[in-house]
DNA sequence: ATTGAACTGAGACTCAGTCTCAATGTAAGA
DNA sequence: TCTTACATTGAGACTGAGTCTCAGTTCAAT
């Protein structure tokens, strides 16, 4: 695992923060998340974690959201995906392709960053409302499935 | 209900597209969407349209999502949304209010949307992603939820 | 070593959302 | 108008992602 060791100590401080303790279970779906470096569905995180139950999987996720380590994503189709919190790793957004259901983080460039505080900031003034955080999702098609599209198409006309 | 009639001829065509009709269980979907403004639950679609059984409301808002007239958005808790679709209304961003729950829709400014256009531009050339629509969420606290905060602040104060 | 509290796996359970089926509505041709 | 073929409907059974329970285990602190 090549996951530098700053991590594993913020993760243990936040649980330590409400009494739980950051056992080898929690370890593993922090790992498992952490390596993935986009967000992963429970069927992910079964795949990647074999020996992991199910039901301790999800109760690892619930708490690990509670303390503020682990995001849950709602990507295009029916099943939610889960990263680390942007605070562990950083702002993104994330490209979710319609054709295979992958979701693919981006990193928002500085120009766009500074337009969307702006706006942030007219909501507020305009809406009285606070804005804490905030997700992009762009919905499209990925390089891969692309490709494929004109794979397909290729093949059918030749 | 104040719902022009060019609405109800659009939703009829598409239906008719698919060989499918126009039946007044749909149109009270319909008109429950457009009249509320912004997504709504399963919950409230039963309580604004109350003779509307649950199953045929689920089965019409899949009918409906797959004539491109309904969009399916996912909230901040554990239940879907539905709204009409953009082309439908028009573009618009969600406030997601991490109180209470509710939804609310803001249309962009112009500065904003053109801040986007260039992003998504951006994002096709860097990642090859082709991207078709977008979504953006801003979480916070609506209005009322802190109004509400406020009170019982100063009521603890006083 | 003891004790209390957190953790764990297995599997029962929940309930939002889907599917089935028998009955009904409806457009269109004879 | 009658018929036919097919779309629609409501009721309720069903599915399965996600939650909860419980009995046993691990841990940290004394």
């Amino acid at each position: 695992m090549m996951v530098d060791e700053t991590l594993h100590g913020l993760v243990e401080r936040r649980l330590r923060e409400v009494s739980q303790r950051y056992t080898s279970g929690r370890k593993a779906v922090v790992e498992v998340l952490a390596n993935a470096g986009h967000p992963l569905s429970i069927e992910d995180i079964g795949e990647l974690a074999p020996r992991l139950p199910r039901s301790s999987a999800y109760r690892h996720l619930v708490d690990l959201q509670q303390c503020g380590v682990v995001r849950r994503v709602a990507a295009n189709d029916d099943y939610y995906r889960f990263e680390l919190a942007e605070d562990i790793t950083e702002h993104h957004h994330h490209l979710m392709c319609t054709l295979c259901g992958k979701v693919i983080d981006v990193t928002p460039t500085p120009a766009f960053e500074r337009a969307m505080a702006n706006y942030l900031d007219d909501l507020s003034t305009s809406n009285g409302f606070a804005s804490i955080d905030h997700r992009l999702d762009v919905l499209g098609a990925c390089a891969t499935c692309r490709q494929r599209k004109l794979a397909a198409t290729a093949g059918c006309a030749g």
